[in-house]
DNA sequence: AAAATAAGTCAAACTACTTGACCAAAATTA
DNA sequence: TAATTTTGGTCAAGTAGTTTGACTTATTTT
């Protein structure tokens, strides 16, 4: 256990936990660059992803931007054919976004290299560590606040 | 230990170290939205407080940016006198920047912070946690690619 | 019928970067 | 010593991505 009131060791935490975010990041934003395509556009698709037939409205929830920041990376996804939407049935003012085929096999590709890239840091730490790093994760992402 | 084979819990996986990531950034920039100042000059705070009298250029070279880009972020930091930059004895081309003692408060104020989050999430998940969760983000820092 | 909601569009402004050109001082080298 | 390189700084133009604000359309709710 490092000594977490030394100032040098505080920063070099610090420094590997954004140095660990960072290449976490890396190999999705170069393959999204080859397509012309950013980091708004990989939430987009993560946030598709996870909440499949999502509304604009919800999305924008999610990404806490506005409708006109997102319109144009999500134009460009649909253009490209990687997302498409249709009006809700119940209500036809909502549109639901969803994959195209094409769509999915992107974000399986980008998911797939950053879980590769976990998992080759998960190979080299071990079992153990990989537990912990999850719960430590899982407690920031939480947050303390409301304990 | 979770099934790192499924979607669904590859992208929970996922959104908590973005989660987890975000809160660790988010009370710095915070504080240094309040003095209208952003995560560049953060950044900035965090080298020289690492390299303390670094150059210009290392700067840049750390920073992975333009001189320009720098420029009015550096400027800034310098106007509010939290940062100072003398000529080296050895080369007086050269512009060693370091702290002003308001400066190097303002540092110490932001990593406090963030390591005040850190503590609670590592008391949260207890210690064998924070052991695993240094090795992973050590191991995803350093990179597999040079083994 | 009126009001509210979801989505979309147009415009102006702002921030943060980029590339490129150039300058000056100091150090290195030929 | 003269020429070149390095370090730092500045000005200008262009780009990307965001914001606020106003307005339109279709649809649903009251």
């Amino acid at each position: 256990m490092p000594d977490l009131k030394k100032s040098m060791v505080q920063r070099q935490i610090m420094e590997r936990f954004f140095l660990g975010y960072q290449a976490f990041t890396a190999k999705p934003d170069e393959m999204l660059a080859r397509r012309g395509l950013s980091r708004v556009h990989h939430r987009i698709l993560f946030f598709i992803a996870t909440y499949p037939d999502l509304s604009m409205k919800e999305l924008l929830g999610y990404l806490g931007v506005t409708k006109q920041a997102l319109n144009t990376p999500l134009r460009q996804l649909m253009e490209m054919h990687l997302v498409e939407s249709r009006a809700a049935e119940d209500d036809k003012r909502k549109r639901m976004l969803r994959f195209t085929s094409d769509g999915a096999k992107l974000e399986q590709a980008l998911r797939r290299e950053q879980v590769r890239l976990l998992e080759r840091a998960f190979n080299e730490a071990g079992e153990d560590a990989v537990s912990g790093w999850l719960s430590v994760n899982q407690a920031l992402a939480t947050g303390t606040s409301r304990s």
